[in-house]
DNA sequence: CGTGCTACAGCATAGC
DNA sequence: GCTATGCTGTAGCACG
């Protein structure tokens, strides 16, 4: 039956191969996730750690995000001469 | 010297041994972040691919989402959902 | 000479007209964002108060979410969730 | 008897004055997703006005964007004098 | 038309 | 327990 023949394309695209494949993502991202995660309970260790010797996380925190910035303002600043060489029509 | 003593020890403190601390740190939680972030490029990378395989990265994310969740969980959130919309008559 | 016309008419573009016109976007632009932030601001005091209301605001999200979808929407990703789930064994 | 005095309460709070809060509470939310939504087009007719009369509409985002920020560099910058006091034991 | 990017909102978590 | 903050996911927008 043609009804019937669908079904088992379809159930056979679900089931077999594009199930595989389905499955395959699903749990890569997932391992994956799961890296991550362990990687944020790591850098949570250090901050403890860095309670603990009593540092100041939050300030810590800042420096990086500062360091993290200062490539962005760079350029952010070259982008800033490219308008007004660009307002002057330079 | 005390005094000569105390500004070693000070200077010590921010140029050594908790500046280096402190360095250290700030180094070992920025590598971290890095690979956190390579991590997630290469879940991205995975979307992409599923979604060149014709998945709907949508609802892939939604079954990691539920697989994730306790089954109680989700059972809840739904019967609290379904109160709602009858208060609601929906 | 040209050169000097070229750069008086650029330096009118600049300190005039076209100056001006650019001033008023960028400042129209602030001003409507500032009034899009409060209004967030007032969706969030708003859920603040369903929460002591004793309502969960997550599911209130999720029904705004599904009042905002149109019906046929919701039923596709909903078929489709199942479709992978079975696909998934789950 | 207590039981059914009960279930009437929750009964009349889910059918009667929770469930109007809970339609009051949806309703005022999704006014105001309404407002701030048609703010946002009001902000990209502009745009579209700035992009028509020769301007970089890119170029606008990133002014607007640094204005922005500007407050926070101050404050930023403020903290870092109190991270170097505080490492120099100021 | 699709793809990548930016920016915004939601969620979770950590600190007070 | 609530508030504040940072991260993630989603959606809208520009570009090819």
């Amino acid at each position: 039956m043609l009804h019937d023949d669908q079904d088992a394309r379809e159930d056979h695209a679900v089931g077999g191969i594009a199930a595989d494949r389905l499955r395959s993502i699903i749990e890569r991202v997932e391992r994956l996730e799961e890296e991550r995660k362990a990687l944020s309970g790591d850098i949570k260790d250090i901050f403890s750690e860095a309670k603990s010797a009593g540092f100041d996380v939050k300030v810590i925190r800042q420096i990086i995000r500062i360091r993290k910035q200062e490539p962005a303002e760079v350029e952010e600043l070259e982008t800033l001469l490219q308008i007004y060489k660009r307002a002057l029509g330079m």
